[in-house]
DNA sequence: CGACATTATACAAACCTTGAACAACATCGG
DNA sequence: CCGATGTTGTTCAAGGTTTGTATAATGTCG
């Protein structure tokens, strides 16, 4: 509360609820009382706008405004509690625990042991930041160790087996409803699921319906989906996969007109061009999608 | 938690009973005394809609829902409990409602649906009943139409990601300790993932200890995870792999001496003699494992 | 001055409520 | 077997509530 810093169109952008829906729910069930300054003009802190954001997520489940606004003591109190980590490196020591115990169960080859620390960090974590802070790098790393030739292919695929496993559950029991539509999905031959998931889980966190096709997702497969379902935003993760030419190619050629569709993923740095070219937006890591998500269509 | 935070509609959605339905009951027989807002309207919370829910489960059983009510106080005190529904025999009407709104929900490539269904399902049921009634009849049956080609291609990808999805997180929530230790895997061109993780959760929950490497292991993977944790038995399923005979002649070769190794799945029929040669078991299908795991000491 | 905010009022769409009626179905006495 | 009666889920219309957005007139900031 100390350091009241955006201006209500800031505030608004950050939140992704509208400048006069802010001022409407402020007047009619006294969300924040934002301090003013000596014009009169609203100004509003992290704090405050987490609590929009997380009133935007409530409503977006199809809880009414009036109730969700009922909720305010306990959203407050989780937005302290969450406030307390910075956003960016929740409890670093702990976090690097973890690390340290996946690689050392890794190391014994012992699969129990990775998923037993996954369950209790992902307990602990908000899904997202288990994802980002925890999953994303953990598995960078075990990445560069096999290529490095210090870790081997089973060490490998046991911790991202149980990291998947982790994500999928962490998926399952995100929030399902939304207005806006995304399906998520990978090329044919790509081995790699976790970028996906990973998107998926942001997308469903910020009030998007999810359709999760996949890795190896035929085109034809997509592109039925995509004629069928009419999504607003097609979301393709690429890293590994061989075929990125043909697989674009094909897209392009299959998606009805006009869809939205968004690249990422390391796999699509180097078919940048072309990708552009086919009218697909290109991020640089699928990271990358955590501010799409937010700015609105 | 008394929260109540969810409209009528939300509440209707949320429990599968019709909004005049819900009036009628509260009109009839005073089911439910949810709060109103100022303005009049309902508000209904968590435990309201669990209530909802047990008796749409108790009237689609055939129990009238004036003799419903009068279970009212014990349903109360179960949802209080955050009791789940005893297990029960899977009843065959209840499996074929499942199994039908799945393939409906499939047909209009509608995901949400087909996991809410699956969630439905899966917590009414224990674990395994939950694959062996349910999941795999479904997916031998989308299977069929699938070649039969009154399915297509993405129907048949939706209906299997979400089983694959929801078998993980009962994979991940079946106990996970135990003296006997199997190792599941698939071979290196394995698409099929879902025999290989009902295996695993019939291992689980017979007391195993389970090492999941999943479909797509390369045989070198799989030969390093048995070297260095010795199991007592390695589970391998194979439905639809192309190189069957090339990858058992391999594991043969790198396997210690003495592994203990079942096969089991559709596509290892035709290769019965040579697995047999090599010293492996074979089952006609994996859920021939099931006999196997209680036999075994 | 131009971009941005403020308040107050208004409005339409989505949502909900009540009450009554209705159709389908079972049960029971004749 | 028939019709009467009760149960149960659904439908409809009229009228109130909630909620996001729009407008106008005015003030603040840099």
């Amino acid at each position: 509360m100390s350091d009241a810093v955006y201006r209500i169109q800031m505030a608004s952008q950050l939140s992704g609820v509208s400048e006069p829906l802010i001022r409407a729910w402020e007047r009619r069930y006294g969300v924040l009382n934002p301090k003013r300054t000596p014009g009169g003009y609203r100004t509003y802190s992290d704090a405050d706008i987490e609590v929009l954001k997380r009133l935007k997520q409530l409503t977006e489940e199809g809880v009414a405004i009036a109730q969700a606004v009922q909720q305010l003591p306990s959203i407050k109190r989780e937005v302290r509690a969450g406030a307390r980590t910075p956003p960016r490196a929740p409890e670093p020591e702990e976090l690097e625990a973890w690390h340290q115990a996946v690689l050392k169960a890794a190391a014994r080859l012992d699969q129990p042991a990775i998923q037993a620390v996954l369950e209790e960090a992902s307990g602990k974590l908000p899904a997202e930041v288990f994802f980002d802070a925890l999953l994303s790098p953990l598995l960078r790393e075990v990445g560069d160790r096999w290529h490095a030739g210090t870790l081997t292919v089973a060490q490998e695929h046991l911790v991202s087996q149980a990291a998947r496993q982790r994500m999928n559950v962490l998926l399952a029991s995100a929030p399902h409803r939304g207005e806006r539509h995304v399906v998520c999905a990978s090329p044919p031959d790509e081995e790699h699921e976790l970028g996906l998931l990973g998107a998926a889980l942001h997308f469903r966190h910020a009030g998007w319906r999810v359709t999760f096709l996949g890795a190896r997702t035929p085109v034809e497969h997509l592109a039925q989906v995509v004629e069928t379902l009419r999504p607003d935003l097609v979301a393709i993760s690429v890293v590994n996969s061989l075929r990125v030419r043909p697989f674009l190619e094909a897209l392009g050629a299959a998606l009805p007109r006009g869809t939205r569709t968004v690249l990422g993923g390391a796999g699509i740095t180097p078919h940048r061009e072309l990708a552009t070219r086919l009218g697909f937006q290109v991020l640089q890591q699928f990271a990358d999608v955590i501010p799409w998500i937010q700015e609105s269509s």
